[in-house]
DNA sequence: GGGTGAAGGATTGTTGAACAATCCGTCAAT
DNA sequence: ATTGACGGATTGTTCAACAATCCTTCACCC
């Protein structure tokens, strides 16, 4: 890497900071109320009054609801407004779909590259790291009776497994999946509950990982979608009606 | 269906034709553009000069932009305006890697789920209809010596492999990832030859998918994918250096 | 009571003007 | 060659305005 290269990098890393835009930065404010709940599916968000309360116009506003709709956090109805997203119990099934492909793809693709390129092996450890954290952060804060906080690290793992694919898009696709996925955990009744049941089967998914068992992982990650989608289909089923 | 249901169902068609917005409209002008490479990668979209060229304001045509950006088609940069994406061979790599990922992962669902669904299999030729239409599609553009149209068939190939996920977001997401692939292409030397090189192994695969050997497509398909990263790489960056 | 149509208010979608901030190219001075 | 200043172009945002649309309410009729 010469100097140039190097300066270029700072450049980009300092033009990063603090040159975010005032409707990205508002798509920032509204997507964590969205994903943290206080946003509720179904709600309209009157360009007047968010853009009142924001500080900003409208033409802003629209811009930021743009940047939100692709995450599928909002749905744009014509002359009609902006609404937060209410999932059918289809999405719900879809979004299980998906996340098979995705999480056990990439457990599938770290397989074959490790069966393509031996020294993978000798990384293995650090790479796993971000899933050892979640299971880990699961597990303290089950012990602290923080069911919330379950939650967040069982989405944690989920997100750290797709992330072994080492695909900036695939990373960026699980994010989504998983923000969707807050909008159908806010309608249920009792999410903790929901996640705290499987943080043995983490575990368990993390020591065939570390083993090199990727198949038996790969299985047990299957399993687990099985009963969450069936479980979580029947919850929201009943929820929804 | 009752009355009500299949009225709303034609109220919500009808209202869908002619309510797009103009936002809506222009990112679609724009996306046409830049997929049939009269937008180069690099190109800077002046919003002065195409708000001008499409007569509409510069707000309307910033939530345009705002729409492609999550396609990945443009780039916004910070006070300096929008640009056509200029892909690198690190994207061209994660692109092939997001590929095996969801073209694979759709063929494996369809064996899982025809595994756990007998009832499948006699819907069978239906499912791979778009599959074969795709592969006929391409092989009668070569007998015709249309190269740019046995592009654009391989294309529909790989979309209808994908859609055998039967997955609207496994769907969009290959829609997204494809488009973002032909950005690659144009700036390739002679992308026909790179397509028309396939045909052959598209039939192979259609003919194993449809004698059920879904494992055999999906070795079919990997292997497909990883001779054509290797040589797009291999293309791309000669041709981009 | 139920159905229909009209009116009015609220809101959305879009346009255009304006201005501050930023970027980039050019030119002059060292 | 390097640095700094300047000017022009452009972006990002705000504001005002207006047409179009939607939805609610009310009046009228059967």
């Amino acid at each position: 890497m010469t100097t140039t290269d190097w300066l270029e990098d700072l450049r980009r890393e300092r033009s990063d900071l603090g040159r975010a835009s005032t409707a990205g930065r508002v798509a920032d404010v509204l997507r964590t109320r969205i994903t943290e709940g206080h946003l509720r599916p179904g709600t309209r968000l009157s360009e007047e009054d968010i853009g009142a309360a924001l500080g900003v116009s409208r033409n802003t506003l629209r811009e930021a609801f743009r940047l939100l709709g692709h995450e599928r956090l909002l749905v744009h109805e014509f002359n009609r407004g902006v609404f937060v997203r209410r999932l059918t119990v289809d999405d719900v099934r879809d979004l299980y779909q998906v996340r098979r492909i995705l999480e056990c793809g990439a457990v599938r693709r770290v397989a074959e590259r490790m069966d393509a390129d031996p020294s993978i092996a000798g990384r293995w450890p650090d790479l796993l790291a971000p899933v050892r954290a979640a299971v880990e952060e699961g597990e303290s804060a089950a012990s602290r009776g923080e069911w919330v906080d379950v939650g967040t690290a069982n989405m944690h793992f989920h997100q750290a497994v797709a992330d072994l694919a080492q695909s900036p898009r695939v990373t960026e696709a699980m994010d989504h999946l998983l923000a969707e996925l807050r909008l159908v955990f806010h309608v249920m009744d009792a999410p903790q509950a929901f996640h705290e049941a499987y943080l043995p089967g983490n575990r368990a998914i993390l020591e065939q990982l570390a083993a090199g068992d990727l198949a038996g992982a790969e299985s047990g990650l299957a399993a687990y979608l099985d009963t969450a989608e069936a479980q979580l289909v029947e919850a929201y089923a009943a929820g929804a009606a």
